[in-house]
DNA sequence: GTCTATATGCTGATAGAC
DNA sequence: GTCTATCAGCATATAGAC
């Protein structure tokens, strides 16, 4: 039936279902809670198999992880000097909501590595995103001395940008049960972007 | 030499020794990596008499979680009608980032609780955080409809302060090595204090 | 209360038939 | 490439000596 139907594509999908698998295994249970067994279980396919492609469970939790941050990286958006402090931290925002809501599988798993003491972002973190945070400082700081927005310590605005945007995929379990709902909606999206839009710029002074 | 040391004030001993070993071992492993034997040798006690004060692993996992939601109660501080918006925010923030920095084990095993779906939890928030957020959500649309704040989603401010001030503790790793510092120091708390009520009331129209 | 020894079951990983 | 069978190792939990 499955044989010899383009042998690559085979392996494409298997590897993307196995992937797809051990994400929610390893959320759901943890790194040492999530067997091989599981993960094959949720993949629908073999053990063997699974452990054909990645070899062992360490090289699916790299994959995972890989696939994570290049997920981050796409979805940070960026924050560009020529835009100026308001269109520039509106853009900054509604892409991290947006990656929050798309993506909270990859924004889980990241933030339980880094819970757990980002033994394998500790990399990441020291070279990349130091430079991230230190370049998009220094923008700020230009705004501030031009007098274009409020005096702000950037650093920290940075932090709370991610860490009130990222909190609707991380805790949305916490969310949607306080809010006695079960899932998000399409609306959401909208209204806590407005939200934090709207209260973050005035924060800094931006707006009113 | 231990021997009839005061009976209870040795089992008392011990149990708080095994909590502490068990909180970080969960943190740093999960609940399916933590094993009976490396919460006994952090504990520094055999393995048998951990399972002799427990009886087995989830009964140790259920006390640190009591231990957990009884911080989080007595940490989350209150906001009181007739200390006005200004007054009750200022507190709430300032216990909230106290209880971050002094508590951190703490609110890394509840966001993990809550990261991996809350199954522990939903009881929880069902009923006490919910009823919590109601009862606060009602004192905030008070000062809204009196004019003594601007117009803001009670809600998402509430979630916007607890993301905000959980986030220090939970992603202390990421905060330091970004900033490139190796531990928190006393300053750090009056700062981020100062920085997030300065902001927060800004976001709140109750600051210039 | 403290600790050793052990039973029982599960997990990661491999060998090898197809 | 796919899958079955199997092994060696480890974890929980208990029994029972001290």
């Amino acid at each position: 039936m499955k044989k010899n139907n383009k042998p690559q594509k085979v392996r494409a999908i298997s590897i993307e279902k196995i992937l797809n698998a051990a994400q929610d295994e390893f959320i759901l249970q943890g790194y040492k809670g999530a067997t091989v067994q599981s993960i094959a279980d949720s993949a629908g396919l073999p053990k063997a198999n699974v452990l054909y492609y990645f070899k062992n469970k360490e090289n699916i939790y790299h994959a995972v992880l890989e696939q994570t941050l290049n997920m981050w990286d796409e979805g940070i958006g960026d924050i560009e000097a020529h835009d100026g402090p308001k269109v520039a931290i509106e853009k900054f925002i509604r892409a991290k909501v947006a990656m929050s809501f798309n993506n909270p599988k990859a924004s889980k798993i990241y933030a339980m590595e880094i819970i757990q003491g980002a033994q394998h972002l500790k990399d990441f973190a020291r070279t990349y995103q130091r430079q991230w945070v230190r370049e998009k400082a220094k923008i700020f700081k230009c705004w501030i001395d031009n007098g274009e927005m409020k005096q702000v310590d950037p650093v920290s605005l940075i932090f709370l940008i991610w860490s009130t945007t990222q909190h609707y995929a991380d805790f949305d379990s916490q969310i949607l049960t306080i809010m006695n709902r079960a899932d998000y909606e399409d609306d959401d999206i909208e209204h806590v972007t407005n939200f934090l839009t709207d209260f973050i710029l005035r924060g800094c002074g931006l707006k009113q």
